[in-house]
DNA sequence: AAATTCAGCTTACAAGTGTACGCTATTTTA
DNA sequence: TAAAATAGCGTACACTTGTAAGCTGAATTT
């Protein structure tokens, strides 16, 4: 077997096992090394040949996350595409992906607040992407101003984020009702984002 | 000295070395035992005399920060009394009470996410507190029916908490910043509500 | 004044941690 | 085929952790 191969191979079970270790009473903090050794099934000194620190392992995990969460992006956009409302679609996407990929958007959540700088900002960078795409697709959809569509975007996303920690450890029919009452609550911020260009404008 | 007195003044020295420790880089489950009666000044094992636990000492400081925040809106309603418009008021204390009690806000929001059960539903309990009343102020001052001011009032308390957290690390500069642009929030998330009661009541 | 209570201490131990060091076996390169 | 590189391992060490056990001296009760 190919050795560069092989080292690949160790790497993404090292990744997996952490991702298995981040359940509902675990942070990347709170993760040790050897942990996650014994659940990769190497050695723990073995650990060093593939991250330099448990933090870079960490780093890699957000990264991870984050492209996961792109990937749903484009995956709502298809959809929308295909009818069904842009609200609607991208709320029952996002809890999709909660439900799918429970401990992935757990650790973006828990590192948004988390202890480490690092991660945190990490975390904040791959948020940023959600407000961009999210204000240009309003922009060129609403033809809303800069300014209001980017106030709407970054409302819109808190709110859904918010959602989604509350769907986190929620049964499935809480899952719905989260899911409506955030739609509404949208709907809210969308109307008032209306209101607020009709205002801007007629001045 | 009373012995009585003297042991609440123990206890209180431990709860103020452990919030002295929740830092931008501590949170609950991180900080140990030892290092809090290290910073109090008392023997590791002399911690047991106060707690239980250290989970047990954890419960009490989200109580005491919950405490603090329910100050917090006290004040911001005595302050909107003397007018100044509820949103710019109530923001503006808000951010204050950040800025003054770093610590305490920090705490609320990072276990608002974290590892404990335990203290995800106390914390939970706090923002439950702020979602009532809210709603109960919103409904005795605009008239809005239940459904509708209970969902603006969430979404109002998501949007600030979010606006907190960015404002957490934020520069003075950056925190109006955000203080500003979380008031706009608001703004839509109200008129959006206002127009959803004129559509609810007008079939 | 004597007896009791108890906050705080010292000592001790088992368990877990990160990581330095050097070895081995296998793949890769020359 | 010989030499070099390297993924993974075992051992070892210095720390930190929670907490059990028992002592002390001062406050409180009797």
């Amino acid at each position: 077997m190919n050795r560069q191969e092989q080292k690949l191979r160790t790497r993404r079970s090292i990744i997996e096992a952490a991702f298995l270790l981040l359940d509902e009473q675990r942070s990347l903090s709170s993760i040790s090394l050897r942990e996650v050794a014994r659940e990769a099934g190497i050695a723990p000194t073995s650990f060093y040949r593939h991250f330099k620190d448990i933090d870079e392992l960490g780093l890699t995990l957000v990264d991870e996350a984050g492209l996961a969460l792109r990937q749903l992006m484009r995956q709502a956009r298809v959809r929308i595409a295909s009818g069904g409302g842009v609200i609607n679609t991208s709320v029952d996407t996002f809890m999709e992906f909660i439900t799918a990929n429970n401990n992935v958007f757990r650790l973006l959540l828990r590192e948004h607040t988390g202890t480490s700088m690092a991660f945190r900002a990490a975390v904040l960078r791959e948020i940023k992407h959600f407000n961009v795409e999210l204000t240009d697709y309003t922009i060129s959809n609403t033809g809303l101003p800069y300014n209001i569509a980017n106030l709407q975007a970054e409302a819109m996303v808190k709110l859904v984020f918010s959602a989604g920690a509350e769907a986190l450890d929620a049964s499935d029919e809480q899952k719905a009702n989260v899911a409506e009452r955030v739609k509404l609550q949208l709907r809210f911020v969308v109307n008032g984002a209306l209101q607020a260009k009709a205002e801007q404008t007629s001045n």
